[in-house]
Order: structure tokens, then C-alpha cells, then sequence
DNA sequence: CGTCCAGGTCTAC
DNA sequence: GGTAGACCTGGACGC
């Protein structure tokens, strides 16, 4: 079983129909439930439940779904770096394009829920968030809530109902920093002279948010440099590597990757989730 | 029923 | 700059 964050979208993968259904915000309007399948080859067939929408709440979803999949992203430039490496070849067909959120400020809040728990808690706490804060759909499904609607309410909720534990001083403190402006999220996924280093310091600065966390939400905003160290990926990399190494060590072995370094590190990790 | 720990982070040395 | 300790929770495991 595969995971990354943009699976704990509000919503599920169908792997025996190849469909991601998923109820996504539109700006003055109600939530809409959609179903992203596979179009005509080199395109995506996105139906959207309910009545037939207007041209803003079309724009609006567009956008979104070109975000959860990540379409404007070229990954040219890592494919010509990998094309004659027997280790990540393979990727050059077209691996790489992380499944997303529609926003920096879900990754970020769905990150915070990854640390130091169980994946299953991390599902727990999101579909909670959904659920208790979110917006409702004309179809019932609720999307992932705003960082005003997460702001709204008091640390004790994230503690009491959402059980997030010690996370829920970060999680509030997110959204409060967000809607007061202190902490600019979707800058950092729309600026391009931004270096890594200083995307990297922003993301630092976020509470709950540590060398784990950064190294996740770049691999999202399309920065490959840093590698997603955690407790997962280092037992995945003594498998498929053949024996353990120390971080250090693993770093000096993706460092030949450049800016892609993160990227490579993952696909070696996640080629078995590939089909063939 | 007690202990351990899961896709870490923060604080205090 | 590097490194112990504390930190919520709930599922897994040993006894």
C-alpha cells in the first residue's frame, strides 16, 4: 500500500475503476464533489457533481485540479539527468509528478498530522478536520477546511475533538498566522526567484514544521533538492539499497543529483509502487 | 494491563 | 552546532 499526503485529500482513490474522487473548494460558492479519471490519452476527464457551473467556478476548479495533478510542472531537465542511469532510468517515461493539494496551507496542515504517529492516525486527525470544519457539498462530501475556518476555533477543539494531541497548538497556530497574514504559505508555491535555502528557512519557521516536514511540503512545491528523511524512508532505502546507512552517507549518494537530489531519492525508494 | 512506537519537533542545555 | 527529554494519541504487542 502506497501513501503521500495528497492521499489524505477529502476524498478516494479507486484503483480498480483508475478514478480520484475528491470534493474541492470553490471561491464564493458552495464545494463541489469531482471525479478526476484518465481522458482521451494526455488529458484528464474531470466531472464535477450537480448542477452545470459558472465560468468563474470553472476557472477556480480548473485551477485546482491542475494543481492536485501537478500539470504545469517540467520535469525535462531530471529525466535527461537519469535517462542512462541503470538505478532511475526508468523514471525518465514520466515519473515523478506528486499528487497534490489544492493549496500549500492543506499540505502543510495534512504534514503536521503525519509527524510522529501512526498512519492511521494521520487519517484519523485529517478526516476530522474535514468532517468538523469543512464546507459541505451539495453532495454531502466536505472539503478540507480554510485557514479562517480552522483559525475560528480554539486549540482545546483540536485537542478534544480532532485528538491531535500536542499538534494541536501547531495546527491552530497555522491558521491563525495564515489569516493574520505572519505566515505567507501559497507565496512560497507561486514565487519562482525564491531559492531553496530561503523556501526552506519559511517553512522552518512554521510551527510543527521541522527538517521532515520541509523536506515534504518542497517535494510538493516542485523543489527536488531536499531528501524526506523520516522513519519511514530509512528502513525503505536499507531495503531496497541492500543494507542500512546513515543519513550522511545517504545524502553524499544523492548529492550527484543536484537540485534533483530529493526527487531521485524518492523514485529509488517508491519504484516498487510503479505497476510492470 | 504495561510498554513501545509511529513518515518529528521544540526546548534547553 | 549538536544532542537528550518531553510531548498527545491509539494501535500493536508481550505478559
Amino acid at each position: 500500500m502506497s501513501h503521500g499526503v495528497a492521499d489524505l485529500l477529502p476524498g478516494r482513490v479507486d484503483e480498480s475503476e483508475r478514478t480520484y474522487t475528491t470534493t474541492l473548494a470553490i471561491s464564493r460558492d458552495r464545494p463541489r464533489t469531482v471525479r478526476i479519471s484518465q481522458g482521451r490519452p494526455g488529458s484528464a476527464l474531470v466531472e464535477v457533481e450537480g448542477r452545470r457551473l459558472g465560468a468563474r467556478a470553472t476557472d477556480d476548479l480548473e485551477g485546482s485540479v491542475r494543481r492536485i495533478l501537478n500539470l504545469d510542472e517540467d520535469l525535462s531537465e531530471f529525466y535527461a539527468l537519469v535517462v542512462d542511469d541503470p538505478a532511475l532510468s526508468w523514471a525518465a517515461a514520466g515519473a515523478g509528478r506528486m499528487l497534490r493539494t489544492p493549496t500549500v496551507f492543506e499540505a502543510a496542515i495534512k504534514t503536521i498530522c503525519t509527524t510522529n504517529v501512526a498512519w492511521s492516525a494521520t487519517v484519523r486527525m485529517v478526516d476530522a478536520l474535514v468532517e468538523h470544519l469543512g464546507e459541505a457539498a451539495p453532495t454531502g462530501a466536505h472539503a478540507f477546511p480554510t485557514a479562517d475556518a480552522m483559525a475560528s476555533v480554539p486549540e482545546s477543539f483540536y485537542r478534544e475533538t480532532v485528538r491531535a494531541g500536542y499538534r494541536s497548538a501547531y495546527l491552530h497556530a497555522l491558521a491563525a498566522g495564515v489569516v493574520a497574514g505572519t505566515f505567507d504559505v501559497e507565496a512560497l508555491g507561486a514565487e519562482t526567484d525564491l531559492s531553496d535555502d530561503e523556501v526552506a528557512a519559511r517553512l522552518l519557521a512554521l510551527p510543527g514544521i521541522g527538517p521532515y516536514g520541509a523536506a515534504h511540503l518542497m517535494m510538493l512545491l516542485g523543489r527536488h533538492s531536499r531528501l524526506i528523511l523520516d522513519s519511514w524512508t530509512r528502513p525503505k532505502y536499507a531495503q531496497v539499497n541492500g543494507r542500512k546507512a546513515s543519513d550522511a552517507t545517504v545524502e553524499r549518494r544523492f548529492r550527484r543529483y543536484g537540485r534533483y537530489g530529493g526527487l531521485a531519492f524518492w523514485l529509488y525508494l517508491t519504484k516498487d509502487w510503479v505497476p510492470g
